[in-house]
DNA sequence: ACGCCAAGTAATCGCTGATTACATAACGTG
DNA sequence: CACGTTATGTAATCAGCGATTACTTGGCGT
């Protein structure tokens, strides 16, 4: 959508491209939202860059190497959206926080089906190899599990639920709903509501369920 | 396994095969179990059933076919060990019916990461264009349905959850923790818990909290 | 001005899915 | 039993793919 940042193939100033990196990042990251992952070819990407079909390895390892920059940039994105949903938020209200983490999650998931399917697999991209990508999916952990022992100092959740089940719990299910959009489970959904909004209102109900009862 | 019910190359009576169908599915299956579905290539399975690389497209008409028929087979075999864990069950425990589900669907899933992820995704594999897997996917959400609709007439949940929002939350949590396991997002599991014990665990804590607090 | 070296190209390899023309064997029918 | 039809295999071939190699180009520092 941004394209006036992504760097032109016109910006070639003669033989050598310019920022050919960028360019061929840029230009898979627009293959896949198009044609999706399985589509992506190396050549294409060269293609649409305006280079030689064997140029993308001067700059990339391997076609993974080139999905996993693809994820990286993904996932930059992915949790700037979810951290920045947290930004100021008041301390004392840290279920609320939890709650907005994963509207957010689920907003920019369903969203972003193709690219959330790409940082979220370990088949489809070098996920060891990108310390980046393993930082960030740290940190973003590290929030939750802030936001829910502050629940837990609260006195919020239910008794006999320690802060590794609420934390995997909470993955899994965030992660169920976001997949199963992705994936296309809801296809043949015939409820009553928008199924976007089912997204959300399973979401509460989750977090409702956590809680200890009013 | 079972490699008896496996056609054998062997099994050739001369210039025909036998039954080429079932020992290229066999094959695939085999495949895709050691090397994953990536690594699936029609040659290959070919090359394994001992015919000519372009035997395989005499029975199906591309490679997603050939992938299609196996995510048939692995479905038949997932939904057939969901069923099983809830014969006989007492019309009267539907909570426990429910628990049961969830853990013969979990069981499977992790026993058979490779193909549970062929037989939930919908870029892998033609799933429109398999009335069979949409008839299994659909009868296993009735059967769900059912066991939701015992428990709210027998008052088991917490008010304010309709049947369709209890459904799609249980199938998205039982789906995320599945699908957290098969696409490795446990490699860094540092609980305390054996991981497989975790799923189990969560999966309880996600049923009480769907049930009217005691 | 010169030479080094990063970053392109061109050509090629082996593998893949898929298609075509052809060969073989199994089967039903007179 | 002979014969033609049809199902099912082979052989050859195509285009596209990831990846590698040898070569070429041109920008930059000394």
């Amino acid at each position: 959508m941004e394209s006036a940042a992504i760097p032109q193939s016109s910006a070639r100033k003669g033989y050598h491209h310019g920022n050919l990196t960028e360019a061929l990042v840029a230009a898979a990251v627009a293959l896949i939202e198009e044609s999706g992952v399985e589509a992506l070819s190396v050549r294409e990407v060269a293609k649409r860059a305006g280079v030689s079909p064997g140029a993308p390895f001067r700059h990339f390892e391997s076609r993974t190497a080139l999905l996993t920059a693809v994820a990286e940039q993904a996932m930059d994105r992915f949790a700037a959206a979810v951290e920045q949903a947290l930004d100021h938020w008041p301390e004392n209200d840290p279920v609320g926080a939890l709650r907005a983490m994963g509207r957010a999650y689920l907003r920019w998931a369903t969203d972003n089906p193709v690219h959330f399917r790409v940082i979220s697999s370990r088949q489809l991209i070098d996920f060891s190899g990108s310390a980046r990508m393993a930082g960030q999916n740290a940190a973003l952990q590290e929030t939750m599990r802030l936001w829910i022992e502050r629940a837990r100092s609260g006195n919020a959740f239910r008794s006999g639920l320690d802060t590794e089940l609420i934390l995997l719990s909470s993955r899994a299910f965030v992660y169920g709903l976001a997949r199963m959009w992705c994936d296309d489970h809801l296809r043949d959904w015939h409820g009553n509501r928008d199924p976007k909004d089912a997204l959300t209102a399973s979401l509460d109900a989750f977090i409702e369920g956590l809680l200890r009862a009013a």
